[in-house]
RNA sequence: GCCGGGGUGGCGGAACUGGUAGACGCGCCGGACUCAAAAUCCGGUUGGGGUAACUCAGUGAGGGUUCGAUUCCCUCCCCCGGCACCA
């Protein structure tokens, strides 16, 4: 540590052997301090790192080292999200095994994690495709089946017809197979399912408690819930007595608007018309070839075709047609809904297009509506043309509807969710294998705990086609745990999300061998700060705050939900997109490093936008985040002459240090302020570099200057040291620094220096800015008044008599407001 | 299409609770050092007008609330994320 020059390779190897030979990062629970859990979503080894997952980790470590020098037993662990798809594409495209190619990125990856300084505990290291972790897996599940939460149901899948094989919404491209080119069909397929709607009512309500996330995720969380509340009404079918067509609305205040039905065209009704009607057969199998993605749904033409079924309105007893419609989705509700095209924009569209009639039952209070026949409108208000609601209000109307029909005997209140059960079945290769038996004469039979893990075979021939698991003999013909006879194995394995969904417990108790967890996962739970990128904000943080409630109810976690505060980070652009190999805008963090070092990517990262933004790369900014850790080098090593180490007394400082001293503290007090409670660390950088620019400028004066000067440089690395914590360990052991900056005390700023004397505040005049006055802490309103008008300066804007009042913010402005008559025209 | 987020100098961004718009950095311009260049250091840098003091305009567009709006409300445009089998 001797040479001049700021060399990051050699002071990062440096600093990084001090870390590891101290353990700084392996914790245990016995240690005295308060645990902190910091954790960042895991990565898919995909290869190598990615400038995302710089951005992440990063932000994890800065926080992760802030806790542990505010004096926490900091728990950061590391592992990899290693079941999925790319693996089977790699292995077709390179010839290997998906599991050879996993286990060699996860090997390069974690050496490119190494070198960027993360400070993680290793020893916990989880990957998800050794069956240590997946067997717990396993029995989980199969813990859950016995309780009723998971269950077997058909399912539609996209179908490749001529690779045999079934696709995931990625692989379909323009609605072909992205290998065969052949137009996909849509197939009914048994899979597994897991009651995530039994707990959508308290994942909905937890959303309240978690005020450590931000709201647009919780919002999200919400809205993809979805609870609406309305009414199931039966429509009774004219030409089969007896028979009737549910349908589930939440507005049935405007149920004299209803002009159709509209059904699924997987409802049963509608298959069963198509047997008959060569029309709808028609359209049933063009709605079979359609995308499953939501999106492609929603975008897509509103169709439909007529259906040889007539029902009876309830209440008008009038005879209403109905129709098959490609926007009602089989999934929600009852598959059926009553159509009010003047009330609903779909059904408005739908109407507009086969010539229903429209007719409006709803207006608003207000003045100026548009014509229903022109555009829905959607809002509530007031119901008319409405026998028995005339008059009444939309949430009035409603409950009248329901005392009517519901005296009846044909609607009931009914709560829908838009989420849908979780199908946790893939007929895919790389994954967890099902733990589950199918017995000719016991039907489905689960794995017993003894025999766990099902281990997935990974010396097999891979076709790419189909799972090798459904070829696999050795692996898929066994005895029935129950009668002992031939029966055969599950071939499906799991959606990737069942791992990532429970990974952050068990890093707690990670080398636990006879059980899922122990109660090392009640010391270190829930995690205190988890760190991952906005594109999660639904599907994993749902799935695994779903997973924890499931853990909690069988007694393995402690509280309702496992992640107290979240940080949604932005993704890294460059040229305004996404980095991607199709786009040929990549840039890889290796080179970054091997070029400008770990500390300069870190800097970056952190000081070019808040970390919940996106971050535009620019190599001219690492070039500028490389240039101030050289500044900062070289401030250390120019000052030496100028420092001296002592006790501080502010009383003895010149004019100049004690400026300085009252900046170090503001800076102290602002920087902490960001790490800890905005979670803003490029504000938290320009406060740093702004007091790096003060004290490269500082010439000491007095002797006690030279205490200061000594003193805002440690404390400079103190403060830096989360972000870039290789050279400011290097530099704090240059200076003499007493053990480890790692492991020390995070700086307190000085109230004495934080009390001010005298602002300067801003002084306008109608609003505009005419100038700024210093203002003692004591001093009243009124004199500050007399002294405006006073200045010359000011009182030049100020007409005589013209003031019709003052507006006084203590400590920011004045605003000096004019009478009308008195300002030129 | 639906849900969520964003739009501020040439660029990344700052302005935390409605109170100085442009902190900090990049780039650019000028200067110092140098035979020269690089590196480094110093100064300037929202746009218009003015030698200057100063002044007018300005935070995607339009409107509103307010003494005062980047910040709150309404309408619209554009970009990004998610939409259940990518992770």
């Amino acid at each position: 540590m001797s040479d001049h020059r700021y060399d990051p390779e050699t002071i990062e190897a440096w600093a990084q052997s001090r870390w590891q030979k101290e353990q700084v990062f392996e914790v245990e629970e016995q240690d005295p301090r308060p645990p902190y859990y910091v954790l960042s979503m895991f990565p898919y080894p995909s290869g190598r790192l990615h400038m995302g997952h710089v951005r992440n980790y990063t932000i994890g470590d800065v926080m992760a080292r802030y806790r542990r020098m505010n004096g926490f037993a900091v728990l950061q662990p590391m592992g990899f999200d290693a079941f999925g798809l790319p693996a089977e594409n790699a292995a077709i495209q390179n010839q290997t095994s998906p599991a050879r190619w996993t286990e060699t990125n996860i090997a390069t990856m974690k050496g490119q994690l190494k070198r960027l300084g993360f400070g993680y505990d290793w020893r916990r290291e989880i990957v998800t495709c050794r069956p240590e972790y997946y067997r717990w897996e396993q029995w989980l599940f199969i813990e859950l089946y016995r309780r009723g939460l998971a269950y077997r149901e058909k399912a539609w899948v996209n179908w490749d017809p001529v690779d045999q094989t079934v696709l995931a919404n990625e692989q379909v491209i323009d609605g072909r197979g992205w290998r065969s080119g052949a137009p996909v069909v849509r197939r009914e397929v048994s899979q597994w399912f897991i009651r995530i709607t039994a707990y959508a009512e308290e994942l909905l309500h937890g959303l309240e408690t978690l005020t450590g996330w931000p709201e647009e995720v919780r919002r999200m969380q919400r809205n993809w819930i979805g609870r609406s509340s309305g009414l199931e009404i039966d429509f009774e079918r004219m030409e089969e007595a007896g028979e009737t067509i549910r349908v589930f609305t939440t507005r049935a205040d405007t149920i004299f608007g209803v002009t159709y039905l509209a059904l699924a065209p997987e409802h049963p009704m509608v298959l069963e018309a198509a047997q008959k009607d060569p029309a709808v057969a028609e359209f049933v199998s063009k709605m079979r070839r359609r995308e499953m993605r939501e999106a492609a749904i929603e975008t897509a033409d509103r169709e439909g075709v007529p259906l040889a079924i007539r029902v009876r309105h309830p209440l008008t007893g009038e005879t209403l047609p109905v129709w098959a419609a490609s926007f009602v989705l089989e999934g929600y509700g009852t598959g059926a809904i009553m159509a009010v095209p003047a009330h609903d924009a779909r059904d408005h569209e739908f109407a507009r297009r086969y010539d229903l009639p429209i007719r409006p039952v709803i207006r608003l209070s207000g003045a100026g509506e548009p014509d229903p026949q022109v555009q829905a409108l959607t809002e509530e208000g007031v119901v008319f043309a409405s026998p028995g609601l005339d008059g009444l209000d939309s949430a009035e109307a409603r409950e009248r509807v329901r005392e009517w029909l519901g005296g009846r005997g044909i609607a009931r209140p009914a709560l829908r969710y838009r989420l849908r059960d979780w199908g946790v079945s893939r007929q895919r290769y790389w994954g967890c294998p099902i733990p589950m038996v199918h017995c000719p004469d016991c039907g489905i039979v689960p794995v017993p705990a003894k025999d766990l893990p099902v281990l997935l075979p990974e010396d097999v021939a891979f076709s790419g086609v189909s799972s090798p698991l459904t070829e696999d003999e050795r692996f898929f013909s066994t005895t029935c745990p129950n009668c002992h006879r031939p029966a055969r194995r599950e071939t499906d394995t799991f959606d990737t999300f069942m791992e990532s969904s429970w990974y952050y417990a068990r890093y707690a108790a990670y080398n636990c061998e006879d059980a899922i967890l122990d109660e090392r996962a009640h010391h270190w739970l829930p995690v205190n700060q988890y760190v991952g990128g906005i594109e999660h904000a639904v599907l994993h943080l749902l799935y695994a705050r779903f997973f924890h409630k499931l853990l909690r109810d069988l007694g393995w976690v402690p509280g309702d939900e496992p992640f107290a505060r979240l940080l949604s980070q932005g993704m890294v652009l460059k040229d305004g997109a996404k980095m991607s190999k199709s786009k040929g805008n990549v840039v890889d963090p290796e080179a970054i490093i091997t070029r400008y070092g770990a500390d300069t990517a870190r800097f970056f990262m952190m000081f070019a936008a808040p970390p919940d933004q996106s971050l535009e790369w620019s190599e001219q900014g690492v070039e500028g985040a490389e240039r101030y850790l050289k500044r900062l080098w070289r401030l250390v090593d120019d000052s030496a002459p100028r420092r001296s180490h002592g006790v501080l007394d502010p009383e003895a400082l010149s004019a100049d240090g004690r400026r300085l001293w009252v900046r170090l503290n503001e800076t102290i007090a602002g920087v902490s302020h960001d790490y800890g409670v905005r979670e803003t660390f490029n504000t938290a950088m320009a406060k740093l570099m702004e007091l790096t620019n003060s004290t490269s400028r500082f010439e000491p004066v007095a002797a006690m200057d030279r205490v200061l000067l000594d003193q805002v440089i440690r404390t400079l690395l103190m403060l830096l040291h989360p972000v870039a914590p290789h050279i400011t360990e290097a530099l704090w052991s240059r200076m003499g620094g007493v053990g480890l900056l790692a492991l020390h005390a995070w700086p307190e700023a000085d109230p004495r220096a934080l009390a001010r004397e005298r602002w300067e505040i801003v002084v306008q005049v109608n609003g505009k800015r005419r100038g700024s006055l210093s203002v003692g802490r004591d001093e009243s309103e009124s004199a500050i008044r007399s002294r405006i008008l006073a200045d010359a300066a000011l009182a030049r804007h100020i007409p005589p008599d013209g003031v019709e009042r003052w507006v006084m913010v203590p400590g920011r402005l004045v605003n000096v407001v004019l009478r009308k008559e008195s300002l030129p025209p």
